[in-house]
DNA sequence: TTGAAAGCGCTACCAC
DNA sequence: GTGGTAGCGCTTTCAA
């Protein structure tokens, strides 16, 4: 085994001998040179809090920038034992939710002085390789936006001692901080809200099996239904996956008695499901059949669709995120919070009105 | 000015006297002593090609399982003068178009065994302060996937001594490496088949004024007009924004001409058109009025939109881009490549069809 | 193949 | 407020 876990697939590769002969890039003593001042005064110069006078900063300023100077965080980050960078491990990006979060993350954590360093989970489940090649490079915290595995993964995290927060989904045991919306309330809106619109028949649309939010769903969907006398639904597994909800959205519908009111685990499947009843199916979405997403992405708003859905607001639930994040980080480590974000019905037309 | 040039507004916390007693983590010291070997002799158990015997990167590895040993990429990088992460600037999340791209850059530069270091640009135009941070993280390269001031970004990534190159947009001077589609001749190709279905007015959706790929869809739509005897198109600006495509599209539908062709310089306008034209015109897709995109996203093929469009394959401008980048990582800069990756007119319903 | 030793560019601590 | 100095955890000579 010449690759030790697997993990040293890649070799850095040496600068050819022909190469453009690269002058080597400035440093804090070629700014102190310049500036006729000590390396230190550079440092502190670059670093807020320092005790250094307006002249010698100006100084120092003035001499970085002629030379093109730019502090090395790699040298900041050895000794400073922190890398400025957080970890996240995001998928899924053609559910418009997560490009969303990525978004606000990024620039949430950008204005709190950190980066993002990216990490997506391929089609294998080899989910080690990646995570510990992050773990390498001492990333502040993780965040875990939507991966399989997420508890092995948050296992490992805390075993590096690295805080690990979930965004949309949670860990069977508290073993780790998380920030989710209103699974269980906004699946028993729904319940509520269709069965005050006269339906009769429901269905539920599961994304991962594996996926505690799409369980919580599921679970305040059936308990909102019951608690109404109605029967627990007809169940069909979406993956949250386009193609794969399709395939349920027909298996549903050519049924003796398909179901009146679809409630799916996310707002994507609910597209899927609108487009397969309309265009092969030639149902009236809100009149012959109703559609129920969560989350209210972007596209849930368009005409289109007009997506009846709970939803997720993102930039309150990045805000916690990103304040749950540095609370860890400044603490190195503390206790697992698990917060949840407030939503809203949002009532448009894919599924039929009370009265 | 207490923040030399605006950057330095985030202090690191320090980690409080109450935290807990975070146990200091391995170093390839540790894992030495356990191992009955060097450091130097664990330092070569984690490089792929350096000469350990067998037995000892055994005995290291050993160790180093049994501490939670993990190399520091942060000292590695220090001297090795590659941080092994690569800077993505990247926006536009609404625009199916860039998370597809993300996704499949992250995917082939892990294999590569880079990381993705994410800036994305906030409302303001304040370029300066994101790249200047990235570029502080020693990024071995930075790819720019969409965001203002292109020409800006890419000119202080050189002085900066970075590789930089482009996706889906280009600088006017050939100074930066770029992968872009088809865009001329795509256009032509469209003007074509637009011409060929029979229609009389056309018009284009441009986008940002600034953006050199929607200059070169126009002119090779107006070219490829002309070259049939039509006259240039008339002309609207999207921005590449949802809401002013919207806003465009009925400034078109109002006039007393309206056009019955309409070529967007990207499909998440192209389906704000559609949108529009369908929800408050009450027209058929199609029949009534003809709407082409470019890029060929998911949603392009979804029932409710059937949009005629000019591909741009993902995979292999990402593969293009990789290969580049890497190249020029490699060589310490090189002249710039500016590579066109081919596509093609899909065809579907959203546009009339010849005959 | 191995170990000792010299830094990589910076921060942090110490005197001054 | 300032400059010297000791490392941060590694890679990389160089001898052995």
């Amino acid at each position: 085994m010449n690759s030790p876990r697997g993990l040293m697939k890649h070799r850095f590769p040496q600068a050819s001998p022909q190469a453009r002969p690269r002058l080597r890039r400035p440093t804090a003593h070629d700014v102190a040179r310049v500036a006729g001042l000590s390396q230190s005064a550079v440092s502190r110069a670059f670093t807020p809090g320092a005790s250094i006078s307006d002249d010698a900063r100006l100084k120092v300023l003035a001499a970085a920038q002629t030379l093109g100077y730019r502090p090395n965080m790699i040298a900041r980050s050895l000794i400073t034992e922190r890398s400025g960078t957080i970890g996240l491990a995001i998928g899924y990006m053609e559910n418009q939710f997560y490009p969303a979060i990525l978004e606000a993350l990024s620039t949430e954590f950008a204005a709190a002085g950190y980066r993002l360093l990216l990490f997506t989970q391929g089609p294998r489940d080899d989910s080690d390789p990646l995570l510990d090649e992050v773990l390498r490079h001492r990333v502040d915290a993780v965040i875990l936006a939507s991966v399989r595995m997420t508890s092995k993964f948050a296992e490992e995290c805390s075993k590096a001692q690295v805080p690990v927060v979930l965004i949309n989904r949670r860990t069977e045991a508290e073993i780790a901080s998380s920030v989710t919306g209103e699974n269980r309330i906004g699946a028993q809106a729904i319940a509520a809200f269709l069965v005050a619109g006269g339906h009769q028949r429901f269905a539920y649309m599961a994304g991962l099996e594996d996926s505690s939010t799409s369980r919580e769903r599921e679970e305040g969907f059936s308990e909102g239904l019951g608690a109404l006398g109605q029967p627990a639904p007809l169940r069909v597994v979406g993956n949250y996956d386009f193609e794969a909800a399709r395939a349920g959205t027909k298996r549903l519908l050519l049924r003796k008695q398909p179901p009146d009111a679809i409630f799916c685990a996310n707002d994507h499947m609910a597209f899927a499901v609108i487009e397969t009843a309309r265009s092969e199916f030639g149902l009236t979405i809100g009149r012959d059949i109703s559609v129920v997403g969560f989350d209210d992405v972007a596209l849930a708003a368009w005409p289109s669709f007009m997506l009846t859905t709970y939803s997720q607001p993102i930039q309150p639930m990045v805000h916690r995120l990103v304040e749950i994040t540095l609370q860890h980080i400044e603490q190195g480590g503390g206790d697992p919070i698990r917060d949840i974000v407030p939503g809203a019905l949002i009532i448009r037309t894919s599924a039929r009105l009370p009265q």
